[in-house]
DNA sequence: TATAAATAAGATAAAATAGTCTTAATTCAG
DNA sequence: CTGAATTAAGACTATTTTATCTTATTTATA
């Protein structure tokens, strides 16, 4: 929708990656079916981000994939635009007929405000963040709570 | 991007018949020459809306389509459902790996409430209010201002 | 009533995206 | 050196989206 699905996969396997936090390589055989991804369609997305330093790889027995630099250098951003190129969000998604600087459309303000928030999450966001369960007792008993209600 | 190209044809078209504010029937030819999209596609997009009573049809001589309802009761989202169907932003464009309401990511709070937003702002805005050209004379200066600096 | 002006409907084509499969190249272990 | 494990590369297929083209159908008007 906003992202590609096979930028999504190599989000993703990328974050998974992170969360295995070794140095070792890891198999794309063993990602995709963590992932439950098809091996071939995962090897050609991974192929794409070891191509723009993003992950290693390494082939032969013991080879495999794993992230070129520490998950916290490396950004939600940085796999994006590996995979579905920098023109996200360069286009506004509504493109209204009056749409120019000097005649934007009422939705103007509110889209760019947007807009930046999630380039500026993406471009923020490391890896080691999204493989971190950020889920806290608070969260999750508000939401028992909820659930029991129902 | 977050709607689909033919999507928003129809709300470039829909903007463009309320901006037209009248009770006749506006030739899809015409609209289509406004917009610089191609007639027969432009027309099955419309058929779409006709079919979903957000436009009115009328053949023949004189004929053409018009806004079935006043603009200011057609909402932005009425199109987008059309169109696009009611799963627009339903799943979460990111799908991380952890994502569950139980374990969301990093990202969760964030982007719910940018989903709210868009979500918001796309049943709330109407037809009319899209095709109101907001600008101010004050955003007008500024830009020029800006623009002059360069 | 005949003709022309329109939309409706549906077949077809083209392009983009997603997915599969086969073969090549590299590397380790024995 | 040989064979197995692994990624790389590229051909191929399938699906979805976008676009075009053709043929109905409806309607006004001369
Ligand atoms: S004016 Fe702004 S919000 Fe409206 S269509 Fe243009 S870029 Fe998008
Ligand atoms: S936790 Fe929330 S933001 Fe993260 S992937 Fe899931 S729905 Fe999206």
């Amino acid at each position: 929708m906003l992202l590609s699905n096979t930028c999504i996969y190599g989000l993703r396997a990328s974050v998974l990656l992170a969360s295995k936090h070794g140095d070792k390589f890891v198999t794309i055989r063993e990602l995709s079916e963590e992932l439950n991804i098809s091996f071939h369609f995962l090897t050609k997305v991974l192929q794409q981000l070891t191509k723009s330093e993003i992950l290693q790889s390494y082939k032969g027995p013991n080879g495999g994939v794993k992230l070129a630099k520490k998950a916290s250098e490396i950004t939600f951003m940085d796999v994006v635009i590996s995979i579905d190129g920098n023109n996200i969000m360069k286009e506004c998604a509504l493109g209204m007929p009056v749409c120019s600087e000097l005649k934007p459309c009422p939705l103007h303000d509110q889209w760019t405000a947007m807009k930046g928030n999630i380039l500026n999450m993406m471009n923020t966001v490391s890896l080691d963040q999204l493989a971190a369960n950020r889920h806290t007792d608070t969260l999750y008993n508000s939401y028992i709570a909820h659930a029991r209600k129902e």
